[in-house]
RNA sequence: GGAGAGAUGGCCGAGUGGUCGAAGGCGCACCCCUGCUAAGGGUGUAAGGGCCAAAAGCCCUUCGAGGGUUCGAAUCCCUCUCUCUCCGCCA
């Protein structure tokens, strides 16, 4: 959410940067809601202090014995002006809730302009596509022929969407997920964190997912509760609300999490797009990177997590770039976003296989997640970024379509094969 | 699932209807004294919001959450959540 301070004060300034994502800030409306809620508070706060000083008064009097009637008549009405005025300011406030918690984060000036993909600016590459002198087959085509990727069991099962994996391929599934996860915590200085997949929708709330993108998760209802569940769409849920509701000392930063976790989308609005193969799953793993840190150092950390993440890819010997989103293709809660787009030959494209973002306080203000500032001495809205470092499923593909020999059979990379009971490869069951 | 106990400021912990946002301690910050290795004294120290150009100051809210009783609730009543102990069950 954005600090309603600088609302008030820049609505103009903040419309400006907003528009830039193709987000249309009613400035008028919000002045508008301010106003009231700004004129009922003051109304509250006034009756509530005459009535505590009435109150006081009362007692005052009954313990000197003298006779409060009085004081207790007005006491009566007092309690029923202040029925009336807090009924005034919840609503506003409840209305000003909704309009803020719906307003996307400020996008960092660095951002290039445009409104879709075709803007976004690639930073760098790494590796070269490889040349093959067979036609390779993509994921699915592989993973058939090996006998380890099976779409038609997993509809029987759950329907279209999810996948199961078995023999060489599950392991090699686990194995990146192992890899990356000790890769992180051995050479990158993160702490490893185990966490709930449920979560309840104040986490969501504070990274941003509630309440406008409910459609996008999926809810489990828990039998006699008035609160559902909702299945992590990622880990950057949890692992950044392990900061909500908390002030971190400032010697405590910055604090580096890496957690492997299943992620559940409901992928609500993509009918029909990546519905071949591991690309768009309703279920699938990924290990996720989150950085909390002191706001002056966030932009220094979204690059070195975004080093993280690609440095997963170079191990695996994964050809990829890095782009900066555009304005207009910048998620919801992020300031700045790097994508690292994975070659995959059997698209003969580069495919999205981690973003990383910074988020800025915007998170941070949601969840109420601040740090001690020694400076000023008063607690002060951290910065949160997160970052898929990287996501399994696409890694597996990756693999799959990089590594693949004429005879249908997978090179396992050399830094995946201790993780293999050392195997240099995959053959047919 | 059953029975019981609890939830108060960064931490510990007092507080059962009225100047309680809350004693005391720890921790932390600053100051003073002393200076023979370790202490002694003082002051300050929650968060969120509002009024104000700002500071000062003042006001409101918050003692797990929500509701209720009352002129007035940390304190009484109800519901819920979480934690701990014992029993049951279980990976």
């Amino acid at each position: 959410m954005l600090d309603s301070k600088q609302l008030r004060a820049d609505a103009a300034g903040v419309a400006a940067n907003l528009a830039r994502r193709g987000f249309t800030l009613d400035v008028a409306a919000f002045n508008a809601l301010e106003e009231r809620r700004k004129a009922a508070q003051i109304e509250s706060d006034r009756v509530r202090a005459e009535r505590n000083a009435n109150a006081k008064a009362v007692g005052i009097a009954k313990g000197r014995k003298e006779d409060p009637t009085a004081l207790l008549a007005r006491a009566e009405e007092l309690t029923r002006q202040l029925e009336a005025s807090d009924t005034a300011i919840n609503a506003v406030q409840a209305e000003l809730d909704d309009l803020l918690l719906g307003i996307p984060n400020l996008l960092h000036e660095s951002v290039p302009e445009g409104r879709d993909e075709s803007a976004n600016q690639e930073m760098r590459r790494w590796g070269e596509p490889r040349k093959f002198d067979f036609t390779p087959k993509d994921h699915v085509e592989l993973g058939e022929q090996l006998g380890g990727l099976d779409f038609e069991s997993a509809a029987r099962i759950s329907g279209a969407r999810f996948a199961v994996l078995k023999g060489g391929i599950a392991r090699l599934h686990r194995a990146l997920a192992q890899f990356m996860l000790d890769l992180h915590t051995g050479e990158h200085g993160y702490t490893e964190a185990y966490v709930p997949y449920l979560v309840l929708g104040p986490a969501l709330q504070g990274t941003g997912q509630l309440p406008k993108f409910e459609q996008d998760l999926f809810k489990v209802p828990v039998a006699g509760a008035e609160s559902s569940f909702y299945l992590i769409p990622t880990a950057e849920v949890p692992v950044t609300n392990l900061v909500r509701d908390s002030i971190v000392d400032a010697k405590d930063l910055p604090k580096k999490f890496v957690a492997h976790t299943p992620c559940f989308r409901s992928e609500a609005g993509a009918a029909g797009k990546d519905t071949r193969g591991l690309i768009r799953q309703h279920q699938f793993e990924k290990v996720e990177l989150v950085h909390i840190v002191k706001p002056a150092d966030s932009y220094a950390a979204l690059e070195e997590l975004t080093s993280h993440a690609e440095k997963v890819l170079q191990k695996l010997e994964l050809p990829h770039r890095v782009v900066a989103l555009c304005a207009g293709d910048i998620g919801f809660g992020s300031a700045k976003t790097y994508d690292i787009e994975v070659w995959l030959p059997g698209q003969n494209k580069y495919r999205e296989i981690s973003s990383c973002s910074n988020c800025e306080a915007f998170q941070a203000r949601r969840m109420q997640a601040r740090w001690r500032n020694p400076e000023t001495g008063k607690p002060e809205p951290l910065h949160t970024l997160n970052g898929s470092g990287v996501a399994v499923g696409r890694a597996l593909v990756a693999v799959l379509e990089n590594h693949q020999n004429a005879d249908g059979s997978i090179t396992v990379p050399a830094a995946l094969r201790p993780y293999m009971g050392g195997a240099e490869r995959i053959t047919g069951n």
